[in-house]
DNA sequence: CTGTTAGCGCGTTCAA
DNA sequence: TTGAACGCGCTAACAG
């Protein structure tokens, strides 16, 4: 049926092993011979049989990428990029860079990672937030161990360190500082007067989540400010919908609202005009992330841009050791504030 | 090192193969061995090996998705809902679904096949438009052919049936009907007054574009509405951008343009309103798609709704053998039109 | 229902 | 520089 290294081998009248030899490329091989061998399986239509390579060598050309949504473009980006450093260069031995969409869910982010164990993957991008629960934080510290153990690369992409004893087995973390981020986005809303700021934030315990919160509440403590309301939702445009809905509910002389990313925001802003109410004359409106459409919404959102593409290569390269870290192995992207026509002064 | 089966056997005090059958589950075996077995597999923290267990079965649990650009929902929709149905989820025999970015480039879709194919996976989801290039035409065919030879289901999704006698190995196509939509997108703009369309393709020598076009055209040809200006461009903000202020370049006097989906319209809209153009009062817009931002933008667009969520969970249910299409293996999807706000009628 | 026996196709020693 | 032989860890007959 489907042509063996032994066919191959064969035709070139060689010994199998020859074959495999100018196939990996890692052995000196006579010019000559090697160009018999190529023929051979270019004339046999040949295909190297990864399971059986990958037993025999214990380990894989795959890659995988966990995201947790991806249909959502901040994870769309990151992946891009980083699959765009390790499945194209013309290279030696081609990796498949796959992703995998976990949904966000943890049961099957550690299946995920079961699976990718399974197939002796030779590195794991993990991107975005991660969930705070110190079980399941403890069971992917776990898996992530077993897999550097088995000679996987672990690379976190947009997501904080581990705990530091977990920490061990991650060759390389991208962070994104989005407590600073948050903080400054909400020193521009305090800058144009608004005093009374609701808060729209993504899933709870996800350290996303909270480290946006923290940065809003710090910003709001140094000046003094007291904090508005605050809501929980997911990263949809429906939460943010609810959200700015019940915000109004909780607080109706808001003069601000700043959502746990641009898609949420999208939603509240639906949510305002839906009321009444215009952007930003009587509410000011603020995203996270800069994702490509946030500037055509009506207003174009105010919002904090960060380097995904740039993280998503980075991580690309570090999985396939094409790059190193500085000491500690840890990296800090921070991200810019956009001031779009979302955001605006108080009515006087 | 890492628990190999043997050891799970030992340790159970059964033989390998009873072992490999509590596994896979596809064997009958008495309650108490069963029970014995997953003890010591849970005590050894034993991850089986699916390199080992891809190459004695010559077949693994990878499901390969190719997408177009990952970084654009229309795709990352299509894969989440594939995903869902096909891993992740609990349950024995998880399959492992991967998407594949291809960047539309028609050399790494082929070697993504390629990778697939030596991963021997059991079943291969292709979406989005093909390239109409005769060469890399046959080559796919060629290609799905000889996975399928090995076991793998193809499905097509989003994407025309190959050419008839390339189908063979396809198991199941799922079609949008852009032709139709597009044709019902432009009657609107005609039952609007427009009379001088622009369109804005999308990029030449795909499917996609091509069928978009058609429908555009025969609408006009049935209303006797001579074509206006059409440019090609890629399926991004900025090619949209320069798109439509090179339609207006080639005719001012243009009322409406058509873009080839939602993200080049919203592109088209932020050129036309840095040249001070009202929409849609000076100049309609339309797209296609109806992604999820589509609806916040300034004003919100009239776009053709395509059910991209159920082709994709459809295409995953087929891909697992979950579903039997109808005889012919080709369903067509239609699209749904939007009327927004970014379409209205001609100025008296 | 369970154990025994062969390979699956390749990488990698070791010699030559 | 090349060949011969072994084994990676598992599944699939075939017995029993």
């Amino acid at each position: 049926m489907t042509a063996t290294l032994a066919d191959v081998a064969a035709r070139a009248r060689v010994s199998p092993a020859t074959v495999s030899r100018v196939l990996n490329g890692n052995y000196p091989v006579a010019a000559a011979t090697r160009e018999r061998v190529l023929r051979a399986v270019d004339e046999l239509d040949y295909v190297l049989n990864g399971p059986a390579s990958s037993l025999a060598a214990a380990t894989s050309d795959l890659v995988g990428i966990l995201v947790n949504d991806i249909a959502d473009p901040f994870f769309g980006i990151m992946a891009s990029a980083a699959q765009s450093e390790i499945g194209g260069g013309p290279g030696a031995r081609e990796k498949l860079a796959v992703v995998c969409n976990t949904g966000g869910s943890p049961e099957r982010e550690l299946t995920y990672l079961t699976l990718l164990q399974r197939q002796r993957a030779a590195a794991v991008i993990l991107t975005g937030g991660a969930l705070e629960d110190p079980d399941h934080a403890a069971a992917v510290a776990a898996k992530l161990g077993r897999l550097a153990e088995a000679g996987a690369r672990i690379v976190l992409c947009g997501r904080p360190p581990l705990a530091a004893p977990a920490q061990g087995p991650v060759a390389a973390t991208l962070t994104f500082d989005n407590r600073g981020g948050s903080r400054r986005l909400t020193e521009h809303l305090l800058a144009l007067g608004h005093r009374r700021i609701g808060y729209v934030a993504g899933p709870e315990e996800r350290t996303t989540t909270r480290h946006r919160v923290e940065g809003h509440l710090a910003a709001l403590a140094d000046a003094g400010v007291p904090p508005g309301p605050l809501v929980h939702g997911s990263y949809d445009r429906r939460s943010g919908y609810d959200a700015a809905n019940e915000l109004l509910r909780l607080d109706p002389s808001l003069t601000a609202v700043v959502a746990a990313n641009d898609t949420v925001a999208l939603g509240a802003c639906a949510a305002l005009r839906d009321r009444g109410l215009s952007i930003p004359d009587d509410v000011s409106v603020a995203g996270f992330d800069d994702l490509p459409f946030s500037t055509d919404a009506a207003p174009a959102l105010t919002t904090v841009r960060l380097p995904l593409h740039e993280a998503g290569a980075r991580a690309g390269r570090l999985a396939m050791g094409k790059e190193q870290l500085p000491p500690g192995g840890i990296a800090t992207f921070h991200g810019e504030l956009m001031v779009r026509g979302s955001t605006g002064g108080t009515r006087a």
